[in-house]
DNA sequence: CTCCAGATATACT
DNA sequence: GTATATCTGGAGC
């Protein structure tokens, strides 16, 4: 499939919706970024303020400040003292609300994306592993920390994102986040993970797992 | 498929 | 000071 170049990017008020329908209609929207375009496959939408499972719970941090900006802004963090996630900002200035991007099919610049994926002297990552999770996915674009906050909806900004899901014959499904634990203690309560059925690009689930202290051997 | 170690910025006590 | 994290790759079933 062929990226759309002459889809519009995607405006301030497109973000500036509650975050449940900006992470629906994120499923099939392209993000560019250096050389490489994906089709978003998987999200999840995060609350903001009082969503147990947000970055934004407790309130604004140096961390998460840029939750707190415009809708459109791009969060970029660092995580697992290895990775890198990204989300884009949505619903009200202020809120702390943000679209996590799980998932999505490599459309162009496969061969960058490669570069970015592929470990030296190790089998090649199977085509549909390239931007299957969130980290890889951030891998496949070239996205980390110099890029958080950067406001996608500038017509300059290196980040662009276009278009949206509009095939009425691919069904949204919904299901628990991953990796949240919820307040219950075990798993998530919240149906908040969107995907686009039947896509091999869909990352696998996993239920939060409380870790095992492993401090002092 | 499931289990598990890895490496470190961040926020909380 | 210390527990945790919007995870991944490799090992073993």
């Amino acid at each position: 499939m062929r990226p759309r170049t002459d889809a519009p990017r995607l405006p301030r008020d497109f973000f500036d919706r509650d975050v449940h329908a900006v992470a629906r209609d994120l499923l099939g929207a392209h993000v560019s970024h250096a050389g490489v375009t994906v089709r978003i496959t998987e999200v999840e939408a995060y609350g903001g303020v009082g969503d147990p499972g947000a970055h934004a719970f407790r309130g604004r941090t140096p961390r998460n400040a840029v939750l707190f900006e415009r809708p459109g802004s791009l969060y970029v963090y660092f995580t697992y003292g290895m990775h890198f996630c990204s989300n884009l900002v949505a619903g009200p200035h202020g809120q702390g609300a943000a679209v996590l991007l799980r998932g999505a099919e490599v459309v162009d610049g496969e061969d960058l994306a490669r570069v970015r994926r592929d470990a030296p002297g190790k089998p090649p990552v199977p085509a549909r592993d390239l931007a299957r999770g969130p980290a890889r996915l951030a891998v496949s674009l070239g996205l980390s920390r110099p890029h958080n906050g950067l406001d996608t909806v500038a017509p300059d900004c290196p980040v662009r994102v276009a278009g949206r899901h509009a095939d009425p014959d691919v069904p949204v499904r919904t299901g628990p986040r991953v990796g949240v634990t919820g307040p219950g203690g075990d798993g998530d309560s919240y149906p908040w993970r969107y995907w686009l059925e039947g896509e091999p690009t869909v990352s696998a689930y996993r239920p939060g797992v409380l870790r095992t202290r492993r401090t002092q051997p």
